[in-house]
DNA sequence: TCATTCAGTAAACAACTGTTCTCCGACTTT
DNA sequence: AAAGTCGGAGAACAGTTGTTTACTGAATGA
């Protein structure tokens, strides 16, 4: 057999690398519809036809970077939601919504590039793409479900109800590190008023769950 | 002085309006950085050179289209949020969700091409047309934080702490289109899914607004 | 050691791109 | 009726684009 660390396979993997940084930087000011080919193989500085000996498409190389972007965020959340397994009182509701709006921000602080590409192609023109991102999310919004099922505020809820509502929380997440992207890196000011108004927003809507079933609501 | 309504001017205003249509209908299936020039007037049947009489840039066509599809809704947002001016309790206000989820549907309906250009450009590669959403997307913020202002609910809230409430609507309101935009239009089922969902989260905003300041908040 | 595999190259392909120029001819003003 | 305006056409510009082809030479496995 062949073992998949030979010099080959690293030298292999080392190029496809590449076409992805480079990808990645080139799509900072642009759509993925609109980065080309050879745009690209000149960045890496690799001659146009070794593109295909690595993907088959643009869209390849798209549905690629998702997974660099998001695939390593799922056990992330998973962590940051068990903190507040079980646990009841606002206290410990906020300082849930606190470590969440601090992933937010510590993961968009690390991964700007990797968050402004997931924003601009989430509706952007390349199918694939779309469709490979809308299931990141989705594993998102079921994860955030399943957290929110172990809280003593979601007692008389739905599983069905349940997942609507964690896609509320998954959408604003990403809408937050939308904003997030807007604002220059180094601008602690307009960082802190995004992240004071996504705690507020949070704070609202696990107020609204807890309430949902009162008599007056 | 020259009337505006002249043989010459309604002319030049039929080919932009042509432009226009050709840009919405070619831009349904890619962005607008991928939007060629010579596609679209190839398109409209116009020689490339045309063009430039009408705009300076493909951005200049893009910004024209964000006015396009989102100018007139301002009217209407405010029309709809004025039935729920000064009126409490949760039927009035099912009400008023229930117009702004039908509203949304219907808008959606009778624009898909203009809303999935905006969905699509929001974030895309395009510079001037990314600000001119966002000013339009900040309008609407603003006439739906003066709606809320109007009613019981926001007794206590801060007019800052509103205007932060509305951009949730907001934001709210584009996901719940852009979502109606994945599903065939003919698809009862799926449009119907949808909407229940938008308005259970509706329902669950409102409720956080109206519990915010309680006691066990 | 020798044959094989295969990442990357170079060149050629036909087609396409945005922009500028000069010109025409229908509308508009005087 | 003459002079002026100006939307649009057509051609030329110097690039660019994605894809395929035959090839080289180093890493590989027997």
């Amino acid at each position: 057999m062949s073992h998949s660390s030979g010099v080959r396979q690293v030298q292999k993997q080392q190029t496809r690398q590449a076409l992805l940084d480079a990808g990645l930087r080139l799509l900072e000011h642009q759509n993925l519809s609109s980065l080309g080919l050879r745009e690209l193989t000149r960045e890496v500085g690799v001659s146009p036809a070794a593109f295909y000996r690595h993907f088959p498409d643009m869209a390849g190389l798209g549905v690629a970077l998702v997974g660099e972007a998001l695939g390593s965020l799922h056990a992330t959340i998973r962590a940051v939601l068990a903190q507040g397994a079980g646990a009841a009182g606002s206290a410990q509701n906020d300082a849930l919504i606190e470590a969440s709006v601090a992933l937010t921000a510590d993961y968009v602080a690390d991964h700007r590039p990797h968050i402004r590409f997931i924003a601009r192609e989430r509706h952007g023109g390349v199918g694939p793409v779309r469709a490979a991102i809308a299931a990141e999310l989705d594993r998102f919004a079921d994860e955030v479900a399943a957290g929110l099922a172990t809280q003593p505020d979601s007692a008389r809820w739905s599983a069905a109800d349940l997942h609507v509502l964690a896609q509320l929380y998954v959408d604003h997440m990403v809408a937050t590190a939308a904003a997030l992207l807007e604002v220059p890196p180094d601008d602690r000011a307009g960082h802190e008023r995004i992240l004071a108004a996504a705690r507020l927003r949070m704070r609202v809507i696990a107020v609204g769950r807890r309430h949902f079933f009162d008599a007056d609501a």
